[in-house]
DNA sequence: GATGAATGAGTCTTCATTCAT
DNA sequence: AATGAATGAAGACTCATTCAT
C-alpha cells in the first residue's frame, strides 16, 4: 500500500489525541480504556497503536497538548504591554484558564489534576510537566520584572520567589476550583490585594 | 479465636492502613493492587477485606488519615497566640507540611495530589476533601482576622478572599514541590513579601 | 467444660437446620453462604460446624428434612381408609403440598427443584432422594392396589406403572407450579378425569 | 485479523455454547467455572467474553438452546396427522426426549433440572422457560383437541387442564428419570392406560 | 465446648496489546 | 497500511473452612 502523506499522518494523530483528551477528561486517566479511545477516534485498534505505541504515550501527549494549549493562552498575558501588575496577572491568568476550560465542555483543571497525579508514576510525564512549569515561572518572573522596571525605573534582579508565589496562587486556584469549587478569579485578585494592603496597615 | 478487643481491632486497622498508605504513596492509587497492600500488611486477603470492605474504602481512609494528620499539625499554627501574619502563616504551614511529609518516609504531598485526582471520580472522597479544605480555609480566615484585629484594633469582616489566596499559596506550594521540586517555605515567604512590597512601591 | 445433653444437641441441630432451610429456600443453595446460615442461626461459625461438618451436609439435611416433612403430610393420604381413587390422590397430594409449602412462608416446591438440581452433583443427596421417591412410589402403588382391590374384589399385582404415572403428575405439578405458576390441584384432577373420560369416548 | 464473517461468528458462538453445554451438564451450573468453559472451548478468556458477556448469558443461552432443540424434536409429534391419543403423545414425547438426550453424550434431562433450579434466581431465565412451557402446553392442548374432534366429531373447547396433566406426566418423567432413573416411556404409557382403564372398571 | 478472626485458593471479569489476514 | 479478533495476565473480591484462645 502507498505511504501515507505526512499531513494525513498529522491529521490522524490529532484525531486520536482529541479522542483521548475527551475520554481522559470525562472519565479520568485510569477509567478510560483504550477501547473507549479507539471507539471515540473512529479508527481501529491497530491504527491507533500505530500512531501511539502505548496508553502512556497517549496520556503524555494529551497532557502535553493541554499544557501547550494553556501556554498559548497565557503567553499573551505574560508578554502584554504595558506589563500587568501581580494581581492583574493572577486575575487574567485564572480567568483565561476558566475560559479555556469551559470551551467545548473540556475542563482543563481536571486534566491538570490528573496529570499531576500521573506524573508521580510516569517519569517522562513528570519531566514534561516540570519543564513546562519552570518555563511558566520564568515567563512569570520576566513579566514581573518588566512591570517593576517600568514602575520604578530600577533594574531588579531576582523575581524568582515572586514568580513562584504567583504560580502557587494560580495552581492553588486550580486545586480549589476542582476540589472545592467556590473560587473565582476576582476572589483571588481581591484576596491578594487584601494581603498586600494588610501588610502595610 | 475469641472476640478481639477494641484496641486490637484498631491496631489491625492501623496496620492495614499503614500498609495501604505506604503502597499508595509509592505506586499511586491505581497501580497499587490489593495484593500489594495485603502482602505489605502481613495479613490475608480475607482479613484485610474484613476491616476494609473495598479498595475504595482503603483509599478514602488513607486520604482521610492524611488530612486529619495534616490538620493536627496545622491547627496549632492557626490558633497560635499571638496570631501570625499572612507570610508567617504561609512559611510555618509549608514548613510543617514538609516536616510531616518526611516523617517515616511518607510523602504527604504525593498523597495530596493522588487524592485530588481521585476525588474527581469518587463522590465520597470529594466530599471528604471538600469539607476538609473548607474548614481549613475557615480557620485560616479566623487566624487572619485575629491578626488584623490585634494589629489595627478594628474589626474587619471578610477575610474569605484573603484566606482563599493564602490557601492557594499553600496548595500551589504542594503542587510545585511535588511536580517541580525546587521550592522552599522560605521562598514562598519571600515571594509573598516581595509581592506585598511591590504593591506599595 | 461439661458435656452437653443430648436434647440440647438435638435442639441446636434443629435450630441450625431451620436457619439453613430458610436461607436455602429464600436464596437458593449456592447463593446462600455459610455466613448467612450462621447469622440466621444465631450461633457462631465454630458451633455450626461442630454440628454439621460442611455445607453439603447442611444441604443434605435440609433436603432430607423437607422430604420427611412431606412424607409425614402425604402418608395419611396414602393410607386413608377407604382408599382414594387416582384422581382423588392427585388432588389431595398436590393440595397437601401447596398447604405445606405456604406454611410460614416456606416454599417446599422451590426446595424440591433446588434439591433435584443439586442431586446431580451430590451422590449422597441423590441416594437420599432416590430412596425417598422409590418409597413414595411404593406407597402410591399400595394405595392404588387397595383401591382397586376394594372396587373389583380382584387382586391385581403390578400397579408400578400406574404409581409412576401418578407420581409424574405430582412432580410435574411441582415443576409447573414453580416455573409457570398457573396450575392448581383442581386443574390436575380435572385434567386427569378428562384424560380418563376421553379414553373411553 | 480483519472482520470475521457472520457464519464464522455464529460458528464461534456455537463452539463456545457447546463447550458450556458440556460443562454445565457434567458439573452443574455453579460448579462449572468460566475457566472450565474457556478451556473446553479452546479459546481465550477474552474471546469467550467477547461472544458472551457473562456467565449468566452463557447459562441462559445454554438453556434456551436446549429448549429450542427440544421444541424442534417435539413439534412434529404435536402436529402429527392423524393426531395422537394422549397416551401415544406421552409415549412418543418421552421417547423423543430420551433420544435427544443421549445424542452426543448430552443429557437434556439434567440440563432441564438445572434450568428449573436456576430459574428461581434468574428472572430472565424464568421468563424464557415460562414462555416455552406455556407454548408447549398450548401445542399440547391443540393436539389433544384435534384428536378429540377427529374421534368424536364434536368440538370441545377447553383441553387446558388435560394439557397441563399431560405436561405433568412428561415433566414428572424427566424428574424421575434424572433422580430415580428407572422409568421408561413405555412404563408411562402403560401407567396412563391403566389409570384410564381403572377409572371405568 | 464455644468463639469468631483469620485463611487463601478460587471466582468472574477486564483490558492493554498483538498479529494473522 | 489497516483491521479487529484474539490473547492472557492480572485485578478485585468471596467464602467454606479452620484453629488459637
Amino acid at each position: 500500500m502507498p505511504k501515507i502523506s505526512d499531513e494525513k499522518r498529522a491529521a490522524r494523530r490529532a484525531q486520536i489525541l482529541e479522542a483521548a483528551w475527551t475520554c481522559f477528561q470525562k472519565d479520568g486517566l485510569h477509567a478510560t480504556t483504550m477501547d473507549h479511545i479507539i471507539r471515540a477516534s473512529g479508527l481501529s485498534a491497530g491504527a491507533v497503536y500505530s500512531y501511539y505505541p502505548s496508553k502512556d504515550d497517549l496520556i503524555l501527549a494529551a497532557v502535553a497538548t493541554s499544557l501547550s494549549g494553556l501556554s498559548a493562552i497565557v503567553a499573551p498575558l505574560l508578554h502584554a504591554e504595558p506589563p500587568m501588575s501581580p494581581s492583574q496577572l493572577v486575575g487574567e491568568i485564572t480567568e483565561a484558564i476558566d475560559r479555556f476550560a469551559s470551551r467545548d465542555g473540556f475542563d482543563l483543571k481536571r486534566i491538570a489534576l490528573l496529570g499531576w497525579s500521573e506524573a508521580q508514576r510516569n517519569e517522562q510525564l513528570r519531566a514534561t510537566m516540570k519543564s513546562f512549569y519552570i518555563d511558566f515561572r520564568c515567563d512569570l518572573a520576566g513579566a514581573l520584572k518588566r512591570w517593576r522596571d517600568d514602575r520604578t525605573g530600577v533594574e531588579y534582579d531576582v523575581e524568582a520567589d515572586m514568580a513562584a508565589a504567583l504560580l502557587s496562587l494560580v495552581l492553588g486556584y486550580v486545586v480549589q476550583s476542582a476540589v472545592i469549587g467556590d473560587v473565582s478569579p476576582q476572589g483571588m485578585v481581591d484576596g491578594l490585594a487584601q494581603l498586600e494592603r494588610a501588610a502595610v496597615e
